[in-house]
DNA sequence: TAGATTGTTAATCGATTAACAATC
DNA sequence: TAGATTGTTAATCGATTAACAATC
């Protein structure tokens, strides 16, 4: 909305646009403060900052790539981090040959430097190329140095500490969700 | 549990695995069938049966791959489809230099057979690997041509008739999910 | 002032859990 | 037969929606 020039909404049409209730709108944006006006609405341009705020996607986060297989190197490729809230600030591989290599505008580091640079970075976040049977033991690594969401691409379910968040990626499991509707 | 050996198993038990409660997975499976037997449990094998028929997962489904950017590539050469329900089997891209091009062991078809191929082998799910301003246009070739699941790697919402499904796979987003939890 | 829309309370709806008769 | 576990009903819990006083 803001892109297109909107300046101010209403519950009634967010809720229209996202599909949910206007009631539902209302509800969940109170649970975080009083950011309308009666008669009025909300501001859109505070409205956005303010949830930017909450979900901490108002700043740049710093992002660990761990292998260079096709899919890191189709991730770092990938244009659309720039300007969403995160940046490829590191890149690991144990591969001897490719480490040292560029890839974007980043030189591929060994896996045993990973502890360490994470550390001294403080990045919080990474994203999991690995082989699946070497997701486990990279995870372990990353929760240690400090690494709190992980973001794996390995067809594994990985165990973590209750206070760090993994998402998964597998193109399989977002087909098999879709399989029951078909016929 | 069917890998591992095991033969029979308890609603308590798998909601154990899978952290749900064992009320939960009575009532879940209830819905579909009795495929248990009081006293005893239910026979895993027979159990992954129904289940495989009921999520429509007891079959491989053709898929149908549009684009072979980076991203098309990765998905190309990515071996967990195979065993797990899917195939590739047709790709297409409208560069005319990749055109005729091997990925795999198929061969990259023009955009403009799409319609055409799609409809003659009944392929009813595709993923989408195109660039985003070109997703909603080639949805809708594919929409009209029968697929029925699309998976989306564009950062593009797509909109589609109600009977069409739609799964997204954008990094971002996931990272976006977990930034909340991060400090 | 009159109309619009918020934030919140109360009502409704749906999903999960507990309990248990049936039965293997 | 005794113990175990299902499928299902009833109770509980939580989430969504409707309604409305407050107020811009």
């Amino acid at each position: 909305m803001a892109n297109e020039g909107q300046k101010v909404t209403s519950s009634k049409e967010l809720g229209e646009r996202l599909g949910i209730s206007a009631a539902q709108i209302r509800k969940d944006l109170s649970h975080f403060g009083e950011f309308g006006k009666q008669g009025t609405g909300y501001q859109i341009a505070f409205l956005r900052t303010k949830l930017g705020k909450i979900l901490r996607v108002d700043r740049e986060w710093a992002v660990a790539l761990v292998g260079m297989g096709d899919i890191g190197h189709a991730v770092v490729r990938y244009q659309g981090f720039a300007g969403r809230g995160f940046r490829i600030a590191l890149i690991f591989d144990s591969d001897p040959t490719k480490v040292g290599q560029v890839a974007g505008d980043m030189t591929i580091m060994a896996v045993d430097r990973m502890a360490k640079e994470v550390k001294a970075r403080g990045v919080q976040v990474a994203m999991l190329c690995v082989p699946g049977q070497h997701a486990q033991s990279v995870t372990n690594t990353l929760v240690d140095a400090g690494v709190r969401s992980i973001l794996n691409y390995a067809p594994v379910n990985l165990s973590v500490p209750a206070a760090v968040r993994v998402q998964y990626i597998d193109p399989v499991i977002e087909l098999q969700r879709m399989s029951y509707f078909l016929h």
